[in-house]
RNA sequence: GCCGUUGUAGCUCAGCUGGUAGAGCGGCGCACUCGUAAUGCGCAGGUCAAGGGUUCGAGUCCCUUCAACGGCUCCA
């Protein structure tokens, strides 16, 4: 029987086609072609059929845990509940206390409906499906108020259980196993007994927005992991733990790249040497890759006038992000958000032919913005932020090469890192922001999407768009990321602004001798010195290639009889410009090279009696590689060549 | 900002039901002089995140603040 049956009795469950895949899809499941997904679509991938059992593993699994919760907490109301990437997740809403505080789930209290849980998946209850009106569905969940909210936008056909429009009206359906009925479309397993008992666990509890909408109540999400059995299960439980091995922020500790300090603030970064290191050889790619590409370097201060501000459109638009403004001899100022108002004086600066566009003018600029306590994140997320910024002021003839010239720049900066797992994403605008969010001109937005989308088109650059994420001043593409953990970050940024440019009356006189208006790209590939770096401690886990590594070579010597020899090697190599330290300390050569080893230093030279004699080095590579008896000469040669290269191999 | 958890030496962590702090690593000193991932011995180091309260007595209990972490919201 398919789905459209009218026969409205208890049934086994047929098979469904499930639009959320259970991999990729992020905190909150994504649509298909949903009109206005206010989730990342590029989360979305198609569906494998592989899949099919996790997913209804874990959808069902959810089912578990709400009747578990209902079971411990009879009062509780239940919203949503579905397979995620990994596992699975249910929302509650536990209600308040005597003092009015929103009542929570306490740990003891997980581990009791962990327990439950399995008590249930043992009873092997059919999991089974029925159609409902909506009169009928209102009457099962007359005390679900949430359900009732789901119904209603069911009903009405527009609304998923998201809160996203969706195309056509669906069928309103519901499951149950044992004496637990849910509102939901499927699948699942046919019976709790097809869950794993030792295949799930619960993770964490969290607060979550009722439909992610900070306006509305807080509710108490538990997240839980499943997998189709045990194995599985602690493979996925390792592999977080190798996770954290990875992560920035303890990597970062580990190899001195940064620190915060709670009397500097959060979200402040201080960055220690070896990250000053990182963060010039960012800066000399980028000068090197800007040269080439025919921009210009510009400097612009930390703050400025109000007025710069409001003209930018700043003020009205981006306000919750800046830091209040300091008041002197009655001017109000305020640290820049960004660094484009800037870059729009200087190119109003004098007057401009369409022979000099397209204009590009580059700046490593700090920005501030000031981030809510809660979303501040290790090095990704921060409150200070160095940019790799630049604005491309072109005609719209000019548009496309120059949109397309910066993609060439995402693609020549990946292939230095040999990054791979990224995803273009193109945001544009959404009618309902119009003059709220997003500059109230409609038909330029139309058109500078369709450009972008055409330029993109024309490229064969894969892509995936998303409605309402783009900046106010224009449509987007970013290149989105995943942090160790599995956390999702723009990395790059790559933005029109047909907006600002009229503000700030840019002009440029055309081939008839008339003023005509330039459009603006604000492109920043190499994203800030923050998130970049913070991902690319990840990406390579510590492990830096040589021309990025802090510390490129230490001589180990053997014993301190060779210590003015290790000592004169490494100089040698700093007056050659290689980052080199000999390590003259009284410890064993062997604890040198595991000191050396994890620190992650590329390049160890050994030197003892043999290599003072011949004047040679014993190389021992951080993969635990070895050449021996290399005349100094050659190995400065085969430093300096990879170095130059920035090659990935050591 | 919101919900939850956590906060003891530079790092990782002990410290039972309240009786004025402990380990390993790291640091410093001495000895060892060694051929590719930890030599041995010794020493120093903490107003137990901060402030307030309960108590004869608080690292341990309560409150407030700060910070970090897991999420939500938001974002380079």
């Amino acid at each position: 029987m398919d789905r459209h049956s009218t026969d409205r009795q208890w049934r086994a469950p047929s098979f469904r086609p499930c639009l959320l895949d259970s991999r990729l899809a992020g905190r909150r499941p994504p649509l298909l072609k949903s009109p206005i997904p206010k989730v990342p679509t590029m989360s979305l991938l198609k569906n494998r059929p592989e899949d099919e059992q996790l997913y209804k593993i874990r959808h069902s699994t959810a089912h578990v845990l709400a009747q578990a919760v209902l079971e411990i907490h009879p009062d509780a109301k239940i919203a949503i509940g579905p397979p995620i990437d990994q596992g699975f997740y249910y929302d509650f809403d536990l209600g308040k206390d005597e003092q009015g505080k929103i009542r929570t789930f306490t740990p003891e209290e997980l581990e009791q409906i962990e327990k439950r849980m399995r008590q249930i998946v043992a009873g092997k209850h059919p999991f089974l499906y029925r159609e409902v009106s909506a009169e009928e569905a209102r009457q099962i969940f007359a005390d679900q108020p949430y359900k009732l909210e789901l119904i209603a936008g069911l009903e009405r056909g527009a609304i998923d259980e998201y809160g996203n429009e969706t195309a056509t009206k669906p069928v309103i359906s519901t499951y149950r196993q044992d004496s637990f009925e849910d509102l939901c479309r499927g699948p699942h397993v046919e019976h709790t007994g097809q869950i794993p008992p030792d295949g799930f666990k619960l993770m964490s509890v969290a607060g979550a927005y009722w439909r992610g909408d900070e306006n509305n109540p807080m509710l108490q999400r538990i997240y839980g992991t499943a997998w189709r059995n045990k194995k599985e299960l602690n493979e996925h439980l390792a592999l977080l733990e190798e996770a954290k091995k990875r992560d920035h922020r303890k990597l970062g500790r580990d190899l001195e790249i940064f620190m915060f300090d709670e009397e500097v603030g959060p979200g402040l970064p201080l960055w220690l040497p070896n990250g000053g290191i990182l963060i010039s050889e960012l800066e000399k790619l980028a000068a090197e890759t800007e040269l080439r590409a025919g921009y210009q370097r510009v400097k612009s201060p930390h703050l400025s006038k109000q007025d710069l501000f409001l003209r930018s459109g700043h003020l009205p638009y981006y306000a919750e992000s800046m830091y209040p403004p300091m008041e002197l001899e009655g001017v109000k100022y305020y640290v820049k958000p960004m660094n484009c108002p800037f870059h729009h004086k200087i190119y109003a600066s004098k007057p401009r032919s369409y022979r000099d566009l397209p204009v590009r003018l580059a700046e490593y600029g700090t920005c501030y913005r000031y981030e809510k306590s809660g979303e501040l994140f290790g090095l990704m997320r921060v409150r200070s932020m160095q940019m790799n910024d630049a604005h491309i002021y072109c005609s719209e003839e000019q548009f496309e090469q120059e949109f397309m010239a910066v993609i060439g720049l995402y693609r020549a900066y990946f292939e230095i890192f040999a990054v791979e797992k990224f995803v273009m994403r193109l945001s544009t605008h959404h009618p309902r922001g119009l003059g709220k969010k997003y500059v109230d001109n409609e038909r330029l937005w139309l058109q500078t999407e369709a450009m972008v989308r055409r330029a993109m088109d024309n490229g064969g650059i894969p892509y995936v768009e998303v409605p309402d994420e783009a900046a106010f001043y224009g449509p987007k593409i970013d290149v989105q990321i995943w942090s160790a953990i599995g956390r999702e970050f723009t990395l790059a940024t790559n933005q029109v602004d047909f907006a600002v440019p009229p503000r700030f009356n840019l002009v440029y006189t055309n081939r008839d001798g008339k003023e005509a208006t330039p459009l603006c790209i604000h492109r920043a590939p190499l994203s800030t010195h923050e998130r970049m770096i913070g991902f690319l401690i990840e990406h390579f886990a510590g492990a830096f290639p040589l021309w990025l590594a802090p510390q490129q070579v230490r001589v180990i010597p053997i014993t301190a009889e060779h210590n003015s020899y290790a000592a004169h090697l490494a100089q040698q190599l700093r007056e050659q410009g290689v980052r080199a330290e000999a390590d003259l300390s009284s410890e064993r050569m062997n604890a040198k090279i595991r000191d050396a080893q994890l620190m992650k230093v590329p390049y160890m030279l050994v030197v003892g009696d043999q290599e003072v004699a011949n004047q040679t080095v014993a190389l021992r590579k951080r993969d635990g590689s070895r050449l021996n008896d290399l005349p100094v000469a050659q190995f400065v040669a085969l430093l300096q060549a990879k170095i130059a290269d920035r090659s990935l191999t050591l």
